[in-house]
RNA sequence: GCCGAAGUGGCGGAACUGGCAGACGCGCAGGAUUCAAAAUCCUGUCCCCGCAAGGGGGUGAGGGUUCGAUUCCCUCCUUCGGCACCA
């Protein structure tokens, strides 16, 4: 069967304004432009995997396109870059499993992943592409390394500054001082319990690890101790939390990176060892409980544990201290179980009372944080409560809860109240409520010396290397007699070394551990060194990527300061809610200390951030290769076109909401463009449509065209995609109507569709007669005037039930329209004969009448 | 367990600051066009009673505030996401 002329061939269209686009070098943003103002629209960047592109992705990637194409009509100068977060796990496992070199894996799922992408037509900066597997491009991130290498935090200002300017105490032998630097880098080493993944070869961040296995191939993870890179990101806790204040982001996620961070007040306080000369530091916030601690907990791996501990009580606690070592974080973690612990037979002195408690050791006191110790008060900690239950330690309440029923059952020990009230059982500080209390005996205890105010986070420092090939590798060398160098500037890129095998040796180093030649070097001086064989994990490219866009082929510098001070701040930054805290920590933190070191000109790297909500399978289930429900986005454009992909991506729902896939739908909207086509086109002769004439529109088509051009607006800048569609659809159905359809009116409509489908609307465009490309028309213009309408439909209500519509003009007086309400005739049958009480007129909303 | 988000027709969803619940799309039913089909166009489509006019019910459940509640408040249920002994 022949082929209309005129139909809407989308297969053709597509690849010719893809073409045109990028021939033309449409979307190319211009650096500085002072005449313009500057939008940044950046795109999470994808890891380019062997999958390809699944439909997820193409769902931001349109959302932020729309932006990015509305903001140039606009006037804006849109940078809206795109490239590929290269680093990864998928390659390196696939680089063990057949030999090939991750690099060229890498490639290959780049060139399909970009063809997948260019095929749906987003307007990039394709010159400003980049991967964070391109050594010129690591060469950067190592620099930024080097950076936190070379840097300290000066406490009272808050700040890092160049480990040149930290003040080293005098009297230090070479190798103290050399300590002591080290000791301040905000990149440092540590050798800390690590998740260690047997079957992986390589430890894993804790965020890496999901429930006790890997989140990455589910294999178990055993705690071990291990030489680590480490980047203080502590130190910029505070700072984190604060400046959440400037951005524009959802209170959901701002809560999720408050909640990570977990910041609290509350005071150390110190509690003498009966019988020994150390003292025991516990943190709590709630010192003013200090009377109802009945025992004390040291976590095992408590450095006092051996040196307290009653030659009675050696062997249970040695046992226990064995047992609690091997349990990996799952078991240690796991609620469910039973608390655990062994009395070690010292006890503490309240500083309070000078009462004699206890000390256990139990693996529910953590030693990384706070001073792996505890004050238990089981009358108001549930977790004391539950130990003390178990081991009929004593119960004392010092808290009296404002419920006079649960102070009873406080007052018997059946309850554990950990809200606040009055005190009782507290000596001289009774019936002071808790803050009050707080307040007074930290000050009490620092006036005493055996306490003083504390503040403990949950965030820890950033386990910052992998032992994995396919990484940026740490531009670092350690020296026979232990100095840790850092690469000179001009010594990057270091890059990856060739290998012959990819799979990890097995002892916890790197594959490139293997790499003798590479890894041994000889000092100017003579002497030998050996490179780090660590990599960097993979969020190291990621935390920065955004700058390099801005200067993606400046070989001199990461980022021009000028072009920075220009496109900086991202203005609108979207994607997936999984990377809500550690992505955007770990950039935040990046972003902070570069602001530090005057490398960037803002607090905060992203303005506005949006998260785009998962799509499920046509089954409403997680779309997995395994459940088959997964929607391939190449037959998808194959067969309805990129411009109705995207339209239907936007269609679906809210953009942040989870929302299942729906072929049928899908064609929905397919149909929509052609009607839209078929306005304009006449599909017999692929000729303008007859219908589209020179001509005024009545008034009715220029009052919808203008509530459509407010409709689409002010969705397209509050992100309601969906509804935008909804009321595009509305205004062609009306349009398809018209015997004579103005052409000014289907050249306005045009324009609004091209963010959204801007294939079609190119080449609807140019048949109009415009030779020029769209992508920098002005958008219409929204007359107030016009869209107004003339006469209203009122809903008449009696009791708040409805029982007429009254047709009244728009501006009619309220006591008019009052009148013309009491004066309909359903509503004078349904009043039967009562006088209202009252009548509400809601302006150009509503009639109430209350009898 | 704690924190967060959300529950609206057969389905995806809409409803601005408390003001006509169900826009738009899908599906379905009937009709037009066609030799027939696809495509397209028209009409209908929350549920119940009724031929109709009309009436009653209805936004997870129950209660409250209000002339009026999908929207605000309280209690509860369900689903999804996050955290998981952080003192």
């Amino acid at each position: 069967m022949d082929v209309q002329e005129g139909a809407y061939n989308f297969g053709q269209i597509e690849k010719k304004w893809q073409e045109f686009w990028q021939e033309h070098k449409t979307f190319k943003a211009k650096d500085c432009d002072a005449s313009r103002p500057k939008y940044y629209v950046l795109d999470m960047f994808p890891y380019p995997s062997g999958e390809g592109l699944h439909v997820g992705h193409p769902e931001g990637y349109t959302a932020s396109d729309i932006v990015a194409r509305y903001k140039r009509m606009k006037g804006f100068n849109v940078l809206h870059p795109v490239g590929w977060d290269a680093f990864g796990l998928p390659a390196e496992q696939h680089a063990i499993k057949t030999g090939t070199d991750p690099a060229l894996t890498t490639a290959k799922n780049i060139t399909n992943m970009r063809r997948q992408t260019k095929s749906l037509g987003f307007s990039y900066d394709w010159d400003r592409e980049i991967a964070t597997t391109d050594p010129e491009y690591y060469k950067w991130t190592q620099w930024i390394f080097l950076k936190f290498f070379n840097s300290y935090f000066d406490e009272r200002e808050q700040k890092a500054k160049p480990i040149e300017e930290l003040p080293v105490p005098g009297g230090l032998s070479e190798k103290e001082r050399h300590q002591f630097i080290d000791d301040h880098r905000l990149a440092y080493q540590a050798d800390v319990p690590v998740n260690w993944c047997p079957a992986l070869g390589t430890v894993l961040a804790n965020e890496e690890v999901v429930g006790g296995v890997s989140e990455r191939g589910g294999y178990p993870v055993v705690r071990r101790p291990m030489r680590q890179w480490m980047l203080r990101i502590t130190k910029y806790a505070d700072r984190l939390l604060e400046d959440l204040a400037e951005v524009d982001w959802p209170e959901s996620i701002k809560k999720l990176q408050v909640d990570w961070i977990g910041r609290s007040v509350g005071a150390e306080v110190r509690f003498q060892i009966d019988r020994h000369d150390q003292d025991l530091w516990v943190f709590t916030t709630r010192p003013d409980t200090l009377f109802g601690a009945t025992y004390m907990v040291i976590a095992p791996e408590h450095p006092l544990v051996d040196a307290i501990t009653t030659p009675a009580q050696k062997a249970a606690v040695q046992e226990y201290r064995e047992v609690a070592a091997r349990k990996s974080d799952l078991d240690r973690t796991d609620l469910a179980k039973e608390k655990t612990g062994v009395f070690t037979g010292a006890h503490a002195i309240n500083p309070v009372n000078n009462e004699k408690i206890p000390i256990w050791i139990s693996d529910y006191v953590l030693i990384s944080y706070g001073t792996g110790a505890i004050m238990a008060v089981p009358a108001h900690d549930d977790r004391d409560f539950e130990f003390a239950k178990k081991f009929n330690l004593p119960i004392i309440p010092v808290v009296e809860p404002p419920d006079p029923h649960d102070a009873e059952l406080v007052r018997r020990s059946e309850l554990c109240f950990t809200g606040d009230g009055r005190a009782i059982n507290s000596g001289p500080f009774n019936g002071l409520p808790t803050r009050e209390f707080q307040e007074k005996i930290t000050a009490w205890l620092a006036e005493r010396g055996q306490g003083k105010k504390a503040v403990n986070y949950k965030l820890r420092d950033w386990l910052f290397s992998r032992q994995r090939y396919w990484g940026e590798p740490f531009p670092i060398l350690h020296a026979e007699d232990g100095r840790v160098i850092g690469l000179s500037e001009d010594e990057l890129p270091l890059r990856l070394p060739d290998v012959a095998d990819y799979r990890p040796p097995g002892t916890g180093e790197s594959p490139l551990a293997k790499a003798t030649d590479w890894v041994n070097v000889t000092l100017p001086d003579g002497t030998k060194a050996q490179r780090e064989t660590n990599t960097m994990p993979q969020w190291a490219g990621s935390c920065w990527y955004y700058l390099r866009y801005l200067d993606p082929r400046n070989s001199q510098r990461g980022w021009d300061p000028t072009k920075e001070k220009y496109w900086m701040p991202v203005d609108l930054y979207i994607g997936g809610a999984e990377h809500a805290v550690l992505h955007l920590l770990y950039s935040r933190f990046w972003h902070k200390f570069l602001y530090d070191l005057g490398y960037v000109s803002t607090k905060e790297p992203f303005h506005k951030l949006i998260n785009q909500g998962m799509i499920l399978g046509e089954d409403g289930q997680k779309m997995s290769k395994s459940r088959g429900n997964v929607v391939n986005p190449d037959k998808v454009v194959e067969e309805y076109g990129a411009d109705s992909m995207r339209l239907y991506e936007m269609f679906m729902g809210p953009l942040e909401a989870i929302k299942p896939w729906s072929m049928r739908d899908m064609q929905g909207v397919s149909r929509f463009l052609q009607k839209t086509w078929r306005i304009v086109v006449d599909e017999e002769t692929g000729q303008l449509a007859p219908a589209v004439k020179d001509a005024e529109p009545d008034e009715e088509t220029a009052r919808l065209l203008h509530q459509t051009i407010h409709k689409v607006g002010s969705d397209i800048e509050t992100f309601g995609f969906n509804t935008a569609i909804s009321a595009m659809m509305i205004f062609v159905n009306h349009l398809a109507k018209q015997e004579v359809r103005p052409r000014s009116v289907v050249e306005s409509f045009i324009l609004l569709l091209a963010p959204f489908a801007p294939h079609i609307a190119e080449e609807l465009w140019q048949r109009l007669g415009h030779p020029e490309s769209l992508a920098y028309q002005c958008w219409p213009r929204y007359e107030k005037e016009i869209a107004r309408e003339k006469q209203i439909e009122l809903p008449v209500q009696i009791n708040g039930k409805l029982r007429d519509r009254i047709l009244v003009p728009v501006d009619l007086e309220e006591e008019q329209v009052k009148a013309r309400a009491l004066a309909s005739g359903k509503i004078v049958a349904a009043l039967a004969g009562k006088t209202p009480k009252k009548v509400i007129v809601v302006k150009g909303k509503m009639v109430s009448v209350v009898v």
